[in-house]
RNA sequence: GGCCUCAUCGUCUAACGGUUAGGACAGCGGGUUCUCAAUCCGUCAAUCGGAGUUCGAUUCUCCGUGAGGUCACCA
């Protein structure tokens, strides 16, 4: 499809600051960034702050703090300014005023009389008559001169099925009932979203605007805007929804959508997210799936987005997180799993960085997230490496076999393993000095409380790794104290 | 209610009008394993319904049905 080759890609995220961004916006934001990016154009960043009622203090920060972590990284912003600044609508109000005066002199808007009230009753009428309430149809014949403390209404020319072109759907219609004379300047002299977006995307030359499907039936009053303006559109594309975990409604923060940090602080990494979020209406055609920044610019397309809604999965997007966290390097898997830990097992006697260093391989291949390892704190799968572990009498004896007894294989174990010497103390070596004995005899009678005597838990990793880790001497020391709670006659 | 949009396994999705409807996540089964994890192999599972066009329809058209969105001095 074409697509605007001859121009400059320049794309906008416009939030507006009414609290944190969730993964609906983010990836909003992904696509008008992949597409800016991928064509060496301009990506802005612009807040949308026109409703001063709904504004939550800090909005901004946050917002930027999430594309940051993201590295959605824009041109121009609030932040950095850029040749169109400011980039809050709140500083911009000169703009708004200058493009509504020029339409007040076409004799295209007017100031819009009625009191709320009297728009209520309109309202209610319609309502009663079962039918859309649209303003034009009271519009008044002579409306006062506009001096700012009314709501300003663009003048809607020609009332018809409005019609066209999106990037994503294709061919778009609206009925007549989609276009009113709606307000562009409220009578707190803030513009409306309706106003402000258009005029802003105009100045600031934004050729490609990426939006939620909720946008199709406000389109006709854009349209109508543009026309009026005398000025060419940009180019539309519609995004499908993202619908919520069960898959019937849009996900939204009303239904317990999640701040995008939030994701971080479980440990999704950033890679991880915007591949995920990618491919969330979107796919490059072909089997792949994890795939890196340069392989998402390299096959993103507008045109290939999905028209219909998909549901948030965050058991594949922990998949892919799970994909991404095997592929750092030893030493930020290691950073992360040290984020992870609670203090209290940071706090344990055998707490050192040679043994975290030890253990990253073994607890990174069992996680998908910090989620993950938070849960293994609380079940007690991190402690023992960290601590002797608390032994059941009865569970080291779960295996026992009627011809040879625990105590018996424990002490045939520490026999083997004292063979080994310090230097030739590895997982590989370890095996190699139990594995026959273990198999003549039943691997479950030796090796399970062989592994309880050194964890402590009915799951582990296996006693081979496990010796590995604790040494010589914290190996024996620990089946020593397996064979002492076996011998003591008061723990019956 | 009006207007609009959408519709393939449970989920995300692939399939110039011609495929045994493919892949991934999840599930299930198995190999490897004392357990867990990982890994390998296998397996279950879908074209919303009805007409029409066509030699042939997941694909095009129409009608249903279902779902979503929107009808603010919110964005």
């Amino acid at each position: 499809m074409e697509t605007n080759n001859h121009k400059k890609v320049v794309t906008r995220f416009a939030p507006s600051p009414t609290g944190f961004v969730h993964v609906g916006g983010i990836r909003t934001a992904l696509f008008a960034w992949l597409w800016a990016r991928k064509y060496n154009g301009t990506f802005i960043l612009r807040i949308e702050d026109t409703d001063k009622e709904r504004e939550v203090e800090g909005s901004i920060e946050h917002i930027i703090e999430s594309l940051k972590w993201l590295g959605l990284d824009w041109d121009e912003g609030p932040d950095i300014g850029g040749k169109h600044a400011p980039y809050i609508q709140s500083q911009r109000l000169d703009s708004y005023k200058k493009y509504a005066q020029t339409l007040i002199d076409k004799n295209l808007a007017y100031a819009d009389p009625y009191t709320e009230k009297e728009i209520e009753e309109f309202r209610a009428k319609a309502d009663l008559e079962k039918r859309p309430f649209l303003y034009r149809e009271h519009r008044p014949e002579n409306p006062p001169v506009w001096d700012g403390s009314m709501p300003l209404r663009l003048k809607i020319q020609e009332v018809k099925t409005s019609e066209w072109n999106d990037l994503v759907r294709g061919k778009l219609t609206a009925g007549p009932e989609a276009l009113d004379d709606f307000i562009l300047i409220k009578s707190d002299g803030y513009p409306t979203y309706n106003f402000a977006h258009i005029i802003d995307d105009l100045e600031m030359g934004v050729t490609h605007i990426m939006r939620a499907d909720e946008f199709i039936s406000s389109t006709p009053k854009f349209l109508a805007l543009y026309e009026a303006l005398g000025v060419e559109r940009p180019e539309m594309a519609t995004l499908p929804p993202i619908m919520a975990p069960g898959g019937k409604k849009k996900l939204g923060k009303r239904d317990g959508a999640k701040d995008v940090l939030d994701y971080r602080n479980e440990g999704i990494l950033p890679e991880a997210m915007i591949n995920f979020l990618a491919l969330l209406g979107w796919n490059p055609g072909d089997d792949r799936e994890v795939m890196t920044e340069s392989q998402l610019l390299e096959a993103f397309d507008v045109t290939k987005i999905q028209h219909s809604g998909a549901q948030f999965n965050e058991e594949k997007l922990a998949w892919i997180n799970g994909e991404y966290i095997k592929k750092m390097s030893y030493e930020d898997q290691e950073a992360y799993l040290l984020k992870f830990i609670p203090n209290d097992i940071k706090s344990l006697p055998h707490f050192t960085n040679d043994m975290l260093h030890k253990i990253t391989p073994v607890i990174i291949e069992r996680i998908s997230s910090g989620l993950d390892i938070e849960m293994m704190a609380v079940n007690g799968d991190l402690d023992y490496y960290f601590k002797y572990p608390k032994l059941s009498k009865d569970i080291l004896k779960k295996e026992q076999k009627d011809n040879i007894t625990t105590n018996e294989n424990i002490k045939i174990v520490i026999e083997n393993l004292s063979k080994i010497t310090v230097d030739n103390w590895t997982k590989e070596k370890i095996k190699e000095a139990l594995w026959e004995y273990a198999t003549s005899v039943g691997r479950g009678s030796v090796l399970w409380p062989m592994r309880y005597a050194l964890s402590g838990c009915q799951k582990s990793p296996d006693p081979f790794i496990l010796a590995e880790l604790f040494g010589k001497e914290g190996t024996i020391l620990r089946l020593n104290s397996a064979l002492e709670i076996l011998e003591d006659k008061n723990n019956e």
